[in-house]
DNA sequence: TATGAATGAGGATTCATTCAT
DNA sequence: GATGAATGAATCCTCATTCAT
């Protein structure tokens, strides 16, 4: 995954705006959080922001977007390397919670803002959501997973996940994901198996 | 569950505000819905709105307080009438989603504002997820769950049910999920069994 | 011509904007007011102005249009009740000075925005210059007028008639118009004339 | 009459500048007009701009000042050149109409600014309008015009061609107004003569 | 010297809320 | 009680101007 950080090295200014929006966006809200607050906190003038986005929502999107594509590149590409289904399932969970120990706001505003920016996308977008369907359908495929709709074995891959970041965030726990990659792996194992 | 509309009988206008604020909260957000928008959904005067609420944020607030705390009551009461864990199991997400298909927005709304409004309701409320945490819990003692901390088996089981209805409204289930609640319970209980 | 303050005898707020506007506009062109100023001028607040306008542009529009609208009205009718062509070149100054010493600031203002806001028109919007075509044509078509393109007469007419009005503002003549028309009709009568 | 691209020949930039600036100026007004627009227009950038302008209102009062007094001299020369009164008031004509025809966005400009940007210059340039007031006060003396105020008669002669330069910008007439220097002088001379 | 990114004051417009009818 | 016009603070965004490179 590449972080906000990493994006540009020339340019000092972009990563700073988009640290500070993304902070701000999982605070308040897309519609809660003004320019000027993103211009006070990214140290920035808010004339400036629009050399860069063309407005917020322009601002919110990229931010959506750029990283929900550049996550879910890594995401495939680690599921794709585990040799089986159930290494397959590691590997997914694995990066979900690594990405959001490492980068919580960010993960954070990608899990907030997909029901607001999703509609925007053309359907062909790639997404986790995606990814979780293709791992559930090749599960069936290899006889390994529960028949059916994979789109059930998929939402609850990916819902619970979502949801364990949630309770992270609320301190409903408190200690780092990353530890419990392998009891979590154990327990979707559990629900998707035949 | 009482619904909004059996909410109060004399007054006729208050489910009416109520309704369309629900529906324009679920597809803009609170901040994103304007008290116009209300006005005009519900048929009924900008300066009426606040005759019935000190303001919209109170509206939104009540919305949430009134419903999630009548759900979570009926959610509680169902399971605690099911006989065994995996009865208590199947009457968690029976419930569930017999509440998401009746009354969509409405349910929408209660889980979508613990994601998507983060930090602006207080979570002192009874909420479907302490009934989560406590049924969990109960599992654990009773020696049917795994143990570990009850709070990942819970998310397990809330998330999966949110990301359903997700799921459902963004058309990728396009049947009614009542008729996947064996299904899911068989799921869940492959999940948090031991 | 109806004016201004005649508009609406219910409203007392619509003209007010109206009054403040033309005026403003007249001293500092519409791009150099702000709906700030018309607010403060017109003892409205800024908000009310889009009540009545969707727009800054909205309302210097409606402003030029309507006016232009009941102007020219008024200047064909009383052009078409006089007898001949003499008289209706008179009728036809008369009354723009009559317009222009009565409602300086209104007339003023369509005299400016001509440039800018006529492109916005359906080309078969009643303008005074097309009264004044019709005037020159019909001049020539009773053998009175000068033959050749009738828009060089009508311009003639209509040039001369706002250059006149502008000297008046600019104090290069500094008494009433309307004592100028006989003198001004024989000299218009001297440059049409065959 | 010096025009824009002699004004200077080691330089390249600044005709560049002033001739986008008078082509937007027209379009817009001053006011309407961005130096970011400027900027792109001329191919230079906005910094650049203020190497040679203090600023943009700047531009806006040398464009004028510098080419209504140069454009003002050439006038009055060429009007005292003539003969008699028929012939200056000849002189008078063709020049604003080859000096239209030639640089019309610049003629233009100097013309329509009087009008569109009411008190934006002061009023002590030497203008067009002093040469067509001395014309007519010269007319007078000789015995040849019409008594009464000069200014009269000069509104009429320069409002005339303003008007018949406006009617070739809507094209309203649209062959070149060269062609009708007679005519108009034709016209004007039955309109100032006793 | 020329550039164009950055600034920040200021502009048009919106919106929650109030209040006269 | 209900209405919807009015308010004015707050919002997003633009633009003339500056300044580091």
């Amino acid at each position: 995954m590449h972080f906000i950080v990493e994006k540009s090295k020339t340019n000092t200014i972009l990563p700073k705006i988009m640290r500070a929006a993304v902070r701000l966006f999982v605070e308040k809200g897309i519609d809660g959080t003004t320019t000027k607050d993103i211009a006070a906190k990214s140290g920035v003038s808010e004339g400036a922001l629009y050399r860069h986005f063309k407005s917020k929502e322009d601002l919110a999107y990229h931010l959506f977007a750029v990283h929900v594509n550049d996550f879910t590149l890594d995401l495939a590409s680690r599921v794709a390397e585990a040799k089986d289904f159930k290494h397959k399932l590691h590997a997914y969970i694995t990066t979900c919670f690594e990405a959001f120990e490492k980068e919580r706001d960010l993960f954070t505003y990608l899990i907030l803002s997909e029901h607001r920016e999703l509609d925007r996308f053309p359907s062909t977008f790639k997404h986790p959501g995606h990814v979780a369907l293709d791992l559930v359908a090749a599960g069936q495929k290899s006889g390994r997973c529960r028949a059916g709709d994979p789109a059930i074995g998929a939402s609850i891959l990916v819902g619970s996940i979502i949801r364990l970041c949630i309770a992270r965030i609320h301190k409903t726990i408190d200690y780092d994901l990353r530890q419990e990659v392998d009891n979590v792996t154990e327990s979707l194992w559990g629900a998707l198996l035949k």
